[in-house]
DNA sequence: GCATCATTACTCGGATAAGAAATGTCCGAGTCGCGCAGG
DNA sequence: CCTGCGCGACTCGGACATTTCTTATCCGAGTAATGATGC
């Protein structure tokens, strides 16, 4: 159980985008920015792509740029771009199966182990969905010079 | 990002040890209770005796039970026996490489993304630790004939 | 000088390998219960 | 009949395959800028 290292990527390339003024950043450099090996940098951004979070456009002077301000975007968007919206629990309703679940009469209702990881998989979800990338972005500028750095390794 | 099925193969079992009355239940029983495979079920057991959960005797009438009552068993406890205790979020350190590193002094304080993945984080591990086996097992209990049933294919 | 066009370099995007982790299987060490022999 | 002992069967526990997923890489299609060319 755990997150792809996409995950990190892309936050950490999605602020840097915030910050960058230029109109659209390659892979090379994106990737330049954190030593991440470009193609596969590509492979999460084409997922934020897919998702809606960032927009691309080929040719020379190409790259991505954000979709959307980043008040508008979540760290629950950013993990369901890059994990998938699957469940994270994948309940293969074991208890209809073996002696137990032939003995039994079809269950009424859900399974209550499903609903009950289900309920705690939602305080994750809606913890991440109360953090926005604005929020992240607020602590970084704490220290003043950030901003300039980016802006002097990106652009 | 998915947990392993042990963990759904845990729980159940772990309700079965508490509705089964037999002193300790074998793998092979509990195995065939829902139709899992045997040696990798008794894998995850381990992990439970490992952690704690569960008391292992070997010899004929041997078998797991409950180390402790399932009042005193969270969901928290169950998955981090399973899937361990490494956190689900592995921040790599990305700002200090590449470009945007070396360009940066030493950056003072944790990295906020780990930070706030970290919050996310704990809310999950607050609402697993929050909900009680005793408490799946009391909806288990609505339905009357549940723990008849499993007594009966199990002892 | 200016518009048109072919070229070229650069981009994304998806198809293709290598590595790691989860899943599944097998066999050995140890121990408890049971049957048997002896008193 | 009671006690002690040897045997056997059953258990857990860890070492060994197989499949799936993550991670990483490579190459082609397409496009926009650029420079040359003709008017």
């Amino acid at each position: 159980m755990r997150l792809g290292k996409g995950v990190e990527w892309a936050v950490h390339t999605l602020l840097n985008l915030n910050m960058a003024e230029s109109g659209a950043l390659g892979t090379p450099q994106l990737a330049r920015a954190h030593d991440l090996p470009p193609a596969y940098l590509n492979k999460q951004l084409q997922l934020l792509v897919k998702a809606g979070l960032l927009v691309s456009s080929v040719g020379p002077h190409g790259g991505f740029s954000l979709a959307r301000p980043v008040e508008e975007i979540t760290l629950l968007d950013v993990v369901l771009a890059i994990e998938g919206d699957e469940p994270m629990f994948r309940c293969e309703e074991i208890r209809c199966r073996g002696t137990i679940g032939e003995l039994s009469p079809r269950p009424t209702g859900p399974c209550q182990v499903k609903s009950a990881m289900r309920r705690a998989e939602r305080a994750w979800h809606e913890a991440l969905a109360g953090q926005k990338l604005a929020d992240i972005q607020a602590e970084l500028d704490e220290e003043p010079a950030v901003r300039r750095i980016v802006r002097s390794a990106l652009d």
